[in-house]
Parts: C-alpha cells; structure tokens; sequence
DNA sequence: AAATCGGGGCT
DNA sequence: AGCCCAGATTT
C-alpha cells in the first residue's frame, strides 16, 4: 500500500501561476468564445477520448446544425449520425441527444456534478467538467491531462492503475488544488497545461508555470511520468466485398441496437455475402487493401471486387445489406475509413 | 479489473 | 507498429 498522492506545496500559489498562465496563454477554442451550457455539453461530448484538433471542425458544424438544445431533441437519426459520422464512438451521438431530451424534460436542469452524473453518456469527468464551467459548480474534473499533470507535480514513479482507478487515485489532490473561485477556469487551465506544456511526449518543462512546485522537473523523470500499463494489440484480417451493379453499390448497415458503428453503413465483409474469405474466386480482382488500427486492433482490410454481377432484388434488406445509389451515398452515414475507400474506389481513374 | 467502443496523429 | 487522446459503460 503506497501513499495516496500529496502536494507538498501552497495550493493558492499554485493556482495563481496556473491562472496567470492560462489568461494569457490559452488557445481560442470556439466553446471558450461563446460559453454556454448547450456548447459546453457538445464540446465535452464530442471531446471524450477525442483531441481538441479532430474536434474543431466537428463542433463548428454541429452548432451552425443544431444550435441549441431544442434542435437536437428533435433531431432525426440519420441526421444525428450524418453528424458525427468519422468522429467515431457513435454511441455518443445518441446520448448526447438524450441529454438534450431529458433537459428538455426537466423542470429544474441540474447545477452539481452529482446532478449531471445521471444522464446517459455522462460520467465522473464530463459531470464534473460540465457543472463545473458551465455552472460554476467546483467539482475537479480529472481526465487523462489531469492525471499526467499531477502524476509529473507529486513525483508519481510508480505504474498507474488502469482504467478509472488512475483517476480515482488523483481526484482527492485535485480537488485540494481546484480554485473554488473560479472552478471551470481552473479545471480548463489544469487540461490545456496538460495538452500544451506537460504533454506526454516532449514535455515542455522550461516553460511551464509550475515547474516550480513539480517533483518531476525537480528529479528529471518527466518524460517518464506517468508510467501506464501496456496494451496488448491483435492483428485482424478483414476481407470486405466492393459490389457494383450499375449506379448501385452494396453496402451494408449495422443493425440499431448494435454494440458498435449502429445504423452505418460500411463496405460488405465477404462473410455477410455468404463467401468464404479464404477462398474467393480467381476472379475476385484485389481492389486496395488497407490497414487501420482500432483501438487495440490492427486491422489489415482487403476490398475485393466481386467476381459475379448480383441481382439487386436478391439481397434482402433486412440482413442490414442495402443496395446505395452511388449518386445518394453523401447522404448517408458511413464510418470513417470506409467513407474515404469509397470515394477513392469511386474516384475516377487519374489521366496519363 | 478488464474489455469494448472508432478514429486520427505522432513517433 | 505502438501510443495516446478533455471517457463511459458493460461484464
């Protein structure tokens, strides 16, 4: 049993540096510009486990769609997916319409994280971040900065625990150091240290604030601060069917209800035809073959054309394979690397 | 505690 | 190929 994680520093001129920092080094965020509470739930949906880069344009979209929280709640499926499609997590997509809902619903929106905590998609981090900046609450929020941040403050050599636990772990120092003055800013400036200066790789010690109050910078063991368990990855065959019949092309559609990509369409896997993905035909041409890793998968795909023409009407629509009209195909949601494959497999020949 | 859910960017 | 990212939920 090792002893929980301490400061051994003033919390208040802690957060002064912090604060002073922040004011005139954070980035101009568009949900920074306007706060509010419906841009701050989006953000930090969209921000789970997702980097402030890929967000951007996500966001900027998202709110010239759906500007509040009454346009969301009314919002179709197909729309809402069309949305968020190549975001990924798409589970996302639909709790964040729920929480727009149930919102909607209540006489009295929560104030507290504890509050918040009870929305569908909302957990520990996201209740704490969205009380805290968008209602002032002073909850600490700990998300994966947050834990680097302290890790590298009090010296944490040792390796974190997986999962919530590492979060678990910090929470009572962040909660010590939280500005209860002024929550959201602090909790913002606590994750932007993270992601500009006390970055995981590189970390940019000589310039950081608090480098003065870090154990980490004082013994030189940043760059190997936090220590995280390793994750083991597989690596994944996938053969996946590019069949075309005219203007159409197959497709097919993950059932609603299920566990991953729901309702998006991708490319057909040999097996979701009834062929045996180790012995295709002669003619089955190698179109592309691509690798792409997902989460700890490394997934080789290998798009082969179909050696015969199908019938259309052959394929029933409720196994999810759907026949898609090349000329309709931006309307629907696609995951995000089969969007790009089709429209490269589509793309016409470059001349010469 | 471990697995799962997607994807992109960087080393 | 590995690692991480403004995590949450299920098993």
């Amino acid at each position: 049993m090792t002893a929980a994680p301490e400061a051994a520093f003033d919390p208040e001129a802690f957060r002064a540096a912090l604060r002073e920092w922040y004011r005139n080094n954070h980035r101009p965020l568009p949900w920074r510009a306007k706060p509010g509470l419906y841009a701050t739930v989006v953000s930090e949906f969209m921000l789970q486990q997702t980097r402030v880069e890929t967000v951007l344009p996500y966001f900027e979209r998202w709110m010239r769609a759906l500007p509040d929280f009454e346009s969301l709640a009314a919002c179709s499926d197909e729309r809402l997916l069309k949305l968020w499609e190549g975001l990924g997590y798409y589970r996302r997509a639909k709790n964040l319409r729920e929480v727009a809902r149930e919102w909607i619903r209540r006489h009295e929106p929560p104030r507290t994280a504890t509050g918040w905590r009870e929305f569908p998609g909302i957990g520990p981090y996201t209740a704490a971040a969205v009380a805290s900046i968008a209602c002032g609450d002073p909850s600490a929020c700990v998300d994966g900065n947050v834990v680097r941040v302290l890790a590298r403050l009090t010296g944490w050599a040792e390796p974190l625990p997986g999962g919530g636990a590492a979060a678990k772990l910090f929470q009572p120092l962040a909660d010590k150091l939280l500005d209860r003055d002024d929550p959201g800013t602090h909790n913002q400036a606590v994750m932007e240290l993270g992601a500009t200066v006390c970055r995981r790789q590189k970390p940019l010690c000589l310039l950081c604030p608090v480098n003065r109050f870090c154990r980490a910078r004082a013994s030189g063991t940043a760059a190997s601060i936090p220590r995280l368990p390793l994750k083991k990855t597989e690596t994944r065959l996938v053969i996946r069917i590019w069949c075309r019949n005219g203007n159409r092309l197959l497709l097919h559609r993950a059932q609603p209800d299920a566990g991953r990509l729901a309702n998006l369409h991708e490319l057909p896997t040999a097996e979701a035809l009834g062929l045996d993905p180790r012995k295709l035909p002669e003619t089955a041409r190698l179109l592309i073959r691509k690798k792409r890793a997902i989460t700890r998968f490394i997934i080789t795909e290998e798009i082969h054309e179909h050696p015969v023409q199908i019938d259309p009407r052959s394929v029933k629509a409720d196994a999810g394979l759907v026949w898609m009209n090349v000329n309709d195909l931006e309307t629907v949601a696609l995951s995000g690397p089969h969007r790009r494959w089709v429209r490269e497999l589509l793309a016409p020949a470059k001349p010469g």
